[in-house]
DNA sequence: AATAGTACGGAACGTCGCTCCGTAATTCAC
DNA sequence: GTGAATTACGGAGCGACGTTCCGTACTATT
């Protein structure tokens, strides 16, 4: 292996000189745009390429994966997240908006490839994506459960964490399976938590 | 790169000679006891050790990874399989026969950890599990739920397809976390599917 | 005994996420 | 202005993965 190992400036090659790289917006913008084309889980490489950038600086701003995807769909999650209480208001009933929060949920699952599956923490808690998504998300979705559930709802009664991690799960592969729909799905199963226990 | 490829016999080492290894049995045995412990998901390197054999066994005789595993659960997904018709025999509803079998394939893909994850073919028809559940089971939950469905169902109903893959989507993670309760949320996709429209 | 056929192990390959480190750009002290 | 300290950078390298490939060693056949 006599080789050439740690010899990146054989030429003194220009590199991006000068530009301290105002921080990290230009690699979110990079990530987006591989993530639209090539999906969530294109490789860091792809991405370092995209932005003109070494894989490197990636992780230097984004220590893992997961946080790269986050800081991504960011401003996407929080929107969603801000929908809630204004269905809730704007709604005709409770149930009506609960349901418009879930479409608008599966939609934004649905059209990022991939996104739905980087979704369930593989191990422990430390998967950054999904801690983000259910922090944040879960304490919406409860609210609107809570107002469309009868009011005496049993205790038994699955709770929001469940039913936002279901609807995230049936979202998979929504994208590459065109006979799948993830929507009518995820609104049976709406149906299923909202019937009484009469069912 | 001048180096000491292809020299696997410096010491003529006994290998596990003579024996023709009987075919696939063995492996077979071997991956299902390591898939209980490391789940589905576990390095073919790991098999291979765990039976003794070269990776390069395990591939002549299971071309891709899913062949293995489709071999490995076989048995139970085909007893899963005639447990439809019995069940319908047997339940005193159709509703009752949809909901034990149901019940039953959750909890096939609950205890084998990683089968649920495995289940979604990435891309094209080219993933043999994904092809070989769907076609063996898309039948039996296609008449458990022509029988448990109101006589005149409407045409636009969700088919078999889309409620068996979102039950696998469900399972999936169920294991390793521990406040996920997949079965619960099986059983309410059921009763959305069974609901009339007017809900 | 010589040959053909076949099953075998595991090195090698390409790709992944992620780490590491020599170097370049910038800032600061004087 | 000059030199040292600090920071940001690119991409080679690492370990692990699924999969391929091929020299070898068994087994059958003649």
């Amino acid at each position: 292996m006599a080789d050439t190992h740690r010899e990146q400036s054989r030429v003194p090659r220009s590199r991006n000189v000068g530009r301290p790289r105002q921080s990290e917006q230009a690699l979110l913008d990079a990530a987006a745009a591989v993530f639209v084309t090539s999906g969530v889980d294109a490789p860091v490489r792809e991405i370092a390429a995209k932005a003109g950038v070494g894989v490197g600086t990636i992780y230097r701003h984004f220590p893992t994966r997961p946080e790269l995807v986050v800081a991504v769909y960011r401003h996407q999650v929080e929107a969603c997240a801000e929908a809630g209480p204004r269905l809730l208001a704007e709604s005709a009933s409770p149930e009506a908006a609960l349901r418009a929060w879930v479409a608008l949920f599966v939609d934004f699952l649905v059209t990022k490839h991939g996104l739905a599956g980087a979704l369930q923490g593989d191990n422990a808690g430390s998967d950054a994506l999904h801690t983000y998504f259910v922090g944040r998300l879960v304490p919406v979705c409860g609210s609107l459960l809570e107002a469309a559930r009868e009011p005496g709802a049993a205790a038994t009664e699955i709770d929001a964490y469940n039913v936002l991690k279901g609807i995230g799960n049936l979202c998979i592969s929504a994208s590459s399976d065109a006979q799948y729909d993830a929507a009518a799905l995820v609104q049976l199963l709406i149906s299923g938590v909202l019937a009484r226990g009469d069912r």
